[in-house]
DNA sequence: ATATATGCTAACTATAGTATGTAGAACTAA
DNA sequence: TTAGTTCTACATACTATAGTTAGCATATAT
């Protein structure tokens, strides 16, 4: 029972992060979060909080509301 | 040090509950949540999750992204 | 006085966020 | 081939905090 809006979130962020031709190490890095979690939330294993979803917003310079589409 | 983004979306949520004349208790029982967290979230003083966002857009209807301006 | 709405504290339980380690795929080179 | 590199998936496990709830206070209004 995965949730589709993370499942939607997940794509969304690794779709603009492959659009910058960025590692998930390296957007980790430039956001200030851990590999892993990266990972874990492109394959929508975790409900990021909204602080988060601000700093990969930030690291992939697009606004807030372009990862929510 | 209360969050920025946090602030923000609190606010709007507040503006778009009262916009629609909803009580606190009226929008928790909507969204399926507590009472006394909606005061919490427009408070700022929680860091709200991509799941709950959801559940307050869908509560409120309007889009995600509307809440992210 | 009763009812409605909100702020705020405090406690609990569920889970987000951090981190380490292993494994496998794809590639590059010797 | 074999060895080294990079990238990602996945399995834990730990610790920080999100999410839930009850209770009490204040304010306004009826």
């Amino acid at each position: 029972m995965k949730k589709e809006i993370l499942k939607k979130f997940g794509d969304k962020v690794r779709e603009e992060r492959l659009k910058k031709e960025l590692s998930q190490e390296q957007l980790a890095d430039l956001a200030g979060v851990h590999r892993t979690y990266i990972g874990m939330i492109e394959r929508a294993e975790k409900n990021i909080t909204l602080e988060n979803i601000e700093r990969l917003a930030k690291a992939l310079r697009i606004p807030l509301s372009k990862l929510m589409e």
